[in-house]
DNA sequence: ACATTGTATTGACATCTATCGATGAATCAT
DNA sequence: ATGATTCATCGATAGATGTCAATACAATGT
């Protein structure tokens, strides 16, 4: 620790917990193709997984791990009818994380 | 592509360029050292790079490597004042970045 | 029952990345 | 100049992750 520019401990503005937290949900959209798919979702009311492998141009197990760590983050949720699962975004999240980034530059 | 279920190729809400700048940008935050050193940075006018290995507890080259990951992302700026750099936030990035999330959403 | 179709899981592989020790480059003090 | 200090870079390593082929599971239809 040098001495003539360092102040006290600092206002600890983020925890390692909420860091953990938040830097996981960022991590889940961090990654293009979870992006266009969660995309797709979110503009949409309910999106059939038939309906992402076309525009994200993926393989079926890709689509389905990255709609799972989705769905594991909170993001989307899925429903199965029949042979089908439709995917909606969860209502609130993104707003959730919006309003955690910009918190991060308040004191 | 199966028959009963698939629309038309989807509205493209966000194309193959623009998920990846903003994967790329999420991606640099979604880790929890570097969210916790631009935590301590915007929530302070300005922070010596002296008073983030104190509260981040890592290594200085670890230090070096995340805040050049934060510049080259545009988020942090550094100037060099003598022999201590001091980083600022970069206004209205946290901005942007949260509106994009918001936008994820939207039709 | 059997075949068919959509989805999840497993295993393997390649790539990326966070971390640190060692070293180099730049700045200041004496 | 010499030594001390701050920061960046290099090399190496361990762990995480995106991708796909193969396979298993689930639901529907004949």
């Amino acid at each position: 620790m040098p001495a003539e520019c360092c102040d006290e401990a600092s206002n600890e503005a983020l925890d390692d917990a909420a860091a953990a937290a938040l830097a996981s949900l960022l991590a889940t959209l961090s990654d293009p193709v979870r992006l266009r798919i969660y995309s797709l979702i979110a503009s949409s009311d309910e999106v059939c997984s038939c309906n992402l492998e076309g525009p994200v141009n993926k393989s079926q197990p890709t689509i389905s791990h990255h709609t799972a760590k989705l769905a594991a983050a909170g993001l989307i949720i899925g429903e199965r009818r029949g042979r089908w699962t439709w995917w909606r975004a969860v209502p609130g999240r993104a707003n959730d994380l919006a309003t955690s980034i910009l918190d991060l530059g308040r004191p």
